[in-house]
DNA sequence: TCGGAATGAATGGACGTTCATTCTTTATTG
DNA sequence: CAATAAAGAATGAACGTCCATTCATTCCGA
């Protein structure tokens, strides 16, 4: 599965050289259409969209998109899941992260991963809560959603637990505490997005930060 | 500015009587498109919502819509507009609040509010999560948006400023903790709508609370 | 009776989807 | 090894549907 990087060359693919046509694997070109998506709802929102758009910003015909994906609705429905995954995936690996033996580093890794990256990650934001916004009135979102959530809100939690005990922290519950962070990074996120003139990828790394020293003082900072 | 309540009897008014036609000021009709706008976006989604839809669901004629609000792109605009600014009306009005001499009071009256209410509360968050969405590529949502939060931001701000000067608290900054507790309210909000089932608007508010119990310790519980 | 609010059928344009055709690749054959 | 055939990936024009918008007409309230 392509991860991310300099992605496809689709896009810029049109202008150079001719029209000669390519044929790819299946996987590919899925993915390839998967791509196009999250940059033409980033670039002119989840309502816009249309499949002219996402064709050709992939630098591929009209139909094609109705060929690897049976409708537009499965398309986006694709779209989310590969973004939801990809975000939790990552999430799940560093806090399972048997490379970062140390607790504290750990957490100080998962919170770079939540608030750090460059300009991708907008990107996958725009695309993130364009589909949050749908949500209320698409059960098929809410599953796709909630199921990778669940998961990663579970490691979250015993993340804590583990530093709770490390630390003999009296008084905290790892659940509420999960939830919270896990509100407060998505709350950031948002606010990164709507508002990135008020708070800033540094400010939001540094609220997130204090959040966690007043729950866990001796591991962070 | 009609606050909120039982709602225009608008779409539940196409059933009872005939059809015979009314003549109302144009505040009033405007206003009853918006509040019917706001159940389509929630029921529908925003990207399904059509002006058919949002007429008939108002119990009126297809071409009203135009009439009053000169295109669709305007009237999801005034509508935005209108829920932004009612739920930042009544935040501000909280704290400012001259009503609530009491600082933890008022700070729990807050909490009460953003995690308060009915099930309309629910309509509510879908709209506000669906212009979100789009906000990363309309410059006018995000407008919208960001000029009635910096204004709550700094009441906010000025809120817990007074608090941490009560309760002499230190090591704590003002505008850090506000910008935490925004991202956190906003967080909850989402949770509460993408995943309700992992996260009851009861512990929403308990995940709040426990926030301002660690910054504040003698101001709440 | 008059102003203008409300109506709803008509219009034009945009969009998702289809499918006959074209082209590339791979397998087969002489 | 070259020529050819079969398979199916990709194309893009065409089709039908849906939707925002318009405006001639109707009807209410003063």
């Amino acid at each position: 599965m392509m991860t991310d990087g300099s992605a496809s060359a689709a896009h810029t693919a049109s202008d150079s050289s001719g029209k000669r046509r390519q044929i790819r694997p299946k996987a590919e070109r899925r993915q390839q259409l998967i791509d196009a998506t999250i940059r033409c709802i980033a670039q002119h929102g989840l309502s816009a969209v249309t499949m002219q758009m996402v064709t050709s910003d992939a630098g591929l015909s009209a139909g094609i998109a109705n060929l690897h994906f049976e409708s537009k609705d499965n398309l986006l429905k694709e779209t989310l899941r590969f973004v939801a995954e990809e975000y939790h995936h990552g999430q799940i690996k560093i806090m399972e992260g048997s490379d970062i033996p140390d607790l504290a580093e750990r957490l100080g890794a998962l919170l770079d991963f939540q608030l750090g990256r460059g300009v991708t990650q907008r990107q996958k934001m725009s695309v993130w809560f364009a589909y949050y916004g749908e949500a209320g009135a698409r059960p098929v979102y809410q599953k796709i959603v909630s199921t990778v959530d669940r998961l990663a809100a579970q490691k979250l939690e015993a993340l804590f637990t583990a530093i709770i005990r490390e630390g003999d922290y009296c008084d905290v519950d790892a659940r509420e505490l999960a939830t919270g962070y896990s509100a407060l990074i998505d709350g950031l996120h948002l606010g990164l997005l709507v508002t990135p003139r008020e708070l800033s990828k540094r400010r939001a790394r540094a609220v997130a930060r204090a959040f966690l020293r007043r729950a866990f003082p001796q591991h962070i900072d």
